[in-house]
DNA sequence: TCGCATAAATACCTTTTGGTATATTTGTTT
DNA sequence: AAACAAATATACCAAAAGGTATTTATGCGA
């Protein structure tokens, strides 16, 4: 048991982590408060004393979920050592965690982003911002490539950054819902291939 | 008023196309039986008596959505001469678009999808469909290229389709939750990259 | 270990959900 | 225009939804 955690704050932690899968599994309109206290094995009255209603508890689960994936890819790539293969973290992960990732119901930010567009614009903002964030780390990737010399000077660098993350979840998007983990080899092939492609010639 | 159909038939149809919008919106879970009869101004008695219950209704619009998004482009693809051409229509048809089909919910096969995987077995049998059959329909006009000697022979075609299917429906996603045209335009010039990319040198 | 604050469980509430049986209206055919 | 079938509206369920006030149990510092 943590000590350095509160009992509030340990049971808001298991509240999250409990429910994470579910709230991606089945969306924020899909998922139910006991869909939340059959999952948590607490009662109502436990969770409603711990968040101020539903919606507050699927925003901890985003941040959660999209924090969990943040992690993973950040901590590779800081471990690669040129732009080239920091850059190909994306494909890599991808490809490795798509199998336990696609079990627990895709990625939370294509997800959340479908679900709240046009119905939930707190949870909007969070997948926006996600995104966004997403699309500034591939940016400053390919920037330190070319300030580097690894890669040519004429990218077109916004463009690069968003066809990375649109294949990317386009082959989340595909491979789920056909059940086939070949298609999202072959465009994460794709997407190596727009990454070479930035190399001085 | 259409006389070639009957009360019934009408009604389904004017259930369908005043419903549609809605579903693609909100969602099949987010979606009552009461905005669906807010949205036509029938009774839930008239909306039982055309449909066997909700899933019937949402099962109808999904077809009726996706329904409409392939005429669209299979009545452009018809007018285009060359194979290339062909398959700029995609590109072409998203980018003009994508504005008005913003305002109706974003694409009804990335929707469905998206909620369905894990929720929802007889839409998602359907969404998967609809993307075997676009997969199909772009991988049909490269072959035609090829065969005409329009394009290259070592295409390896089923990763192009694909990667076409990703990059749109990933621009649909970004461009639609930031709220930026601006990203769809960009995605979609790599469409188009990969589409000039297959000509013959 | 006592006492208090904190956390969790119980019991309850209102509204909405998807759905149905029945009554009424509407179209259509003769 | 009558008669009958087809379509729609009315009025009603039971269950589940999200949420709250209150009671009971738990943890923790003095």
């Amino acid at each position: 048991m943590d000590r350095s955690l509160s009992k509030a704050e340990r049971t808001r932690k298991f509240i999250i982590e409990s429910t994470a899968e579910i709230f991606n599994k089945k969306g924020y309109a899909g998922t139910s408060m006991s869909d939340l206290t059959e999952a948590t094995g607490l009662t109502k009255g436990s969770i409603y004393g711990n968040f101020e209603n539903k919606e507050e508890v699927a925003l901890a689960v985003f941040d959660y979920n999209s924090e969990k994936v943040k992690n993973l890819i950040s901590e590779q790539i800081s471990r690669a050592a040129s732009y080239h293969d920091k850059l190909m973290v994306y494909a890599k992960v991808y490809k490795n965690v798509t199998k336990g990732f696609i079990t627990q119901g895709g990625c939370p930010i294509l997800n959340t982003a479908i679900e709240a567009d046009d119905t939930h614009n707190l949870l909007k903002d969070r997948a926006a911002k996600a995104v966004i964030k997403w699309k500034k780390s591939i940016t400053d990737l390919i920037e330190g490539g070319v300030a580097a010399g690894e890669f040519k000077q004429d990218i077109e660098i916004p463009r690069t950054a968003l066809s990375i993350i649109a294949l990317i979840e386009g082959a989340v998007m595909i491979s789920r819902v056909t059940n086939d983990l070949g298609a999202m080899d072959k465009i994460l092939k794709t997407v190596e291939a727009v990454i070479d492609e930035l190399k001085v010639a």
